[in-house]
DNA sequence: AATTATTACTAAAACAATTTAGTTTACTCA
DNA sequence: TGAGTAAACTAAATTGTTTTAGTAATAATT
């Protein structure tokens, strides 16, 4: 199915560099160049009530015409900040994470803050190792989504003891004690299960994550809810947990986990699924399959794709605001930095909204 | 169609922090713990031939025990490098780049380097004031992909007199005299011209971006060659530009342009679409019209998500190795940070891969 | 025994900024 | 006139690391 065309082009052009490595002018230099004292200058550029009016003036005028720009080593070193934040991801190759990492950098890069982004690639071992790496560079502050393996949040509160606070986002735990910021995710399951019901359907399969994380137990959580507040038994058998380490064993997973649903008698009439790359993969694999969804069996899921509506069929979502997840997380971690609510920690859950498209349509 | 279900839960507890401010140890605490000077223990810590064997292993005991991270500060202000570079894109939430900073951060995190991500919004002023903030934090390198605002590379050949050297990756220009590296537009639009050729189709027509930027540019001609060496005339009228910069434009323009495109006789019978962006909706507003692909309409179109299998109908597309045009642009850099290969400049054009699905099928 | 080398260290400078603790100078007021 | 004070500046310390230049002490060579 796939013709793969494959060829190089390597064209090069041999060109002398000139570097000519001018080097950054200080405040030193500034000082020689006026015949004044570098203490006047760093106090003429702050606007500093000790430094008078012309001097002032003589001092920018002379460091913007040399295009003057303090050194952030030096100043980072001084004053025991780098005025950067970490940000900690499983992975930042996915649509739901680059729209948070985007809330993040907006907030942050407005107020003068540079973010480091590392990924720990759903590694225990990686996250730990980054989390030193990011404590070495100095960071003013944490932003962390934990990876899936991760129950053992020492490296965190330890972070914490050194004086780095640090911030949960979209993967929370209770073993940290600080600030939150996520969505309901009990609530857009159960509101998502209900959609389902209210659309008639009674038997309805749930397919899941395979972690303790609360990103899924709480989803797991408000299906079950909703099934119980509308007297609808739970059939253990139409429960599904998988791995969704890695794409192929995703697939394969996700694949048998399919088949033995529409196969058990009795078998269920619609799915809620709990994250992005299932839901997804589910319609996929489905329409695989020759299932026509929803007439076979109707689908809802988690997921911020924006190519929702241009599936087959297009797919109801549980749609979760993740730029502003990210603003939020990062808002909470600069007041911490700032030194604002240090004795009281709060955790957000911001609403999930409900898109409902062709795929969880009642079968009528 | 979207039926938005708000809700908001705010659960808060209030906690001592108990923060105790440890700070950093640093090489004088090592040193007077010791009872050695400072110059010691940093050539102990870096095995130094000028330490004995119990000296060193005294210090790094100690150093170990006492979680001794060096300060990347201090350490960056004495070097005059940070160890970090700075990645400067139009946007982090795009599932290509997403992709390609992927594979730049695993090249830099490998090699020790930590990357600064910042987005320029495709705004020319951002982008310049991005890279001055960017030559403040002391970045030993920077990658860009231009904004296709971007036609006075001089903020960035200054960057290079000032010693810091410049890799162009996915976006190039001309402009700009360093190594650059993306995949083959022309030869990636040749061939998705060609296979639509190949498939029956001769009234194809071309849906691009309205920019500059070689990226469009390239795949215009590649798209005008195909033709030409068939022997189809081209035809404008079948011809499109449209303005990417946000998602509402996008989709009024398209939507105009799909209408007019339709409605023009002789009608075009097939779409090849230049970006991302503009395939992936141009097949939502064509499912939308009524328009049945690839019957009505066969569409080809570069795009690299991963949900091109699921789409209605799958969606036919040239796809980038995004991931490698990231980490292959990242080890360029480094070599130029290195030292390396100062005098000759390259340009690396990697094959792109036609991964043919249903929507450009022949019509019977 | 005197000279040279080698080993194993140290003091102090350098990096670029901020800040502490003063020092002038000019002016006010009794 | 002389004390007091505000304004406008500066020298030097500080931050943590690396590096230069140099010093002892021991070992090897003549």
């Amino acid at each position: 199915m796939i013709n793969s065309s494959k060829s190089v082009s390597l064209t090069s052009k041999t060109v002398q560099t000139g570097f000519s490595m001018n080097k950054n002018i200080t405040l030193q230099d500034i000082a020689k160049a006026l015949n004044i004292s570098a203490s006047t200058v760093s106090r003429a550029l702050t606007d500093s009530y000790q430094i008078g009016a012309k001097t002032k003036k003589l001092v920018l005028d002379y460091a913007k015409q040399h295009h003057y720009v303090p050194n952030r080593m030096a100043r980072g070193l001084k004053e025991g900040k780098s005025r950067s934040i970490g940000v900690l991801v499983c992975s930042i190759d996915n649509n739901f994470m680059a729209q948070m990492l985007d809330g993040i950098d907006q907030h942050c890069s407005e107020r003068g803050y540079q973010i480091i982004i590392m990924q720990s690639k759903e590694l225990y071992e990686q996250e730990k190792a980054n989390v030193d790496l990011l404590y070495a560079s100095g960071i003013d502050g944490l932003l962390i989504s934990p990876s899936y393996q991760t129950v053992d949040f020492s490296h965190l509160t330890h972070l914490q003891e050194l004086g780095v606070p640090v911030v949960l986002f979209d993967r929370l735990s209770k073993h940290i004690d600080t600030h939150k910021v996520a969505v309901d995710n009990f609530k857009g399951a159960y509101d998502a299960t209900m959609h389902l019901i209210n659309n008639g359907y009674k038997k309805i399969a749930h397919i899941n994550w395979d972690t303790e994380l609360s990103v899924a137990t709480k989803r797991f959580e408000g299906y079950k809810q909703a099934l119980e507040d509308s007297g609808i038994k739970l059939n253990n058998d139409w429960i599904k947990f998988i791995d969704t380490t890695n794409a192929e064993t995703l697939t394969l997973q996700l694949d048998t986990a399919l088949q033995e649903l529409m196969d058990f008698r009795p078998s269920p009439k619609a799915i809620f699924t709990a994250t992005d790359l299932i839901s997804t993969k589910c319609l996929a694999l489905l329409h695989k399959r020759g299932y026509s969804v929803p007439k076979d069996i109707a689908l809802i899921g988690f997921s911020n794709t924006d190519l929702a509506d241009v599936l087959n069929p297009s797919l109801s979502t549980v749609h979760q605001p993740s730029f502003e997840i990210g603003s939020l997380a990062a808002q909470q971690l600069l007041s911490l930095i700032n030194g604002k609510d240090t004795n009281s920690f709060q955790t957000i859950l911001l609403p999930t909204e409900l898109q409902i498209r062709a795929s969880s349509q009642p079968k009528n």
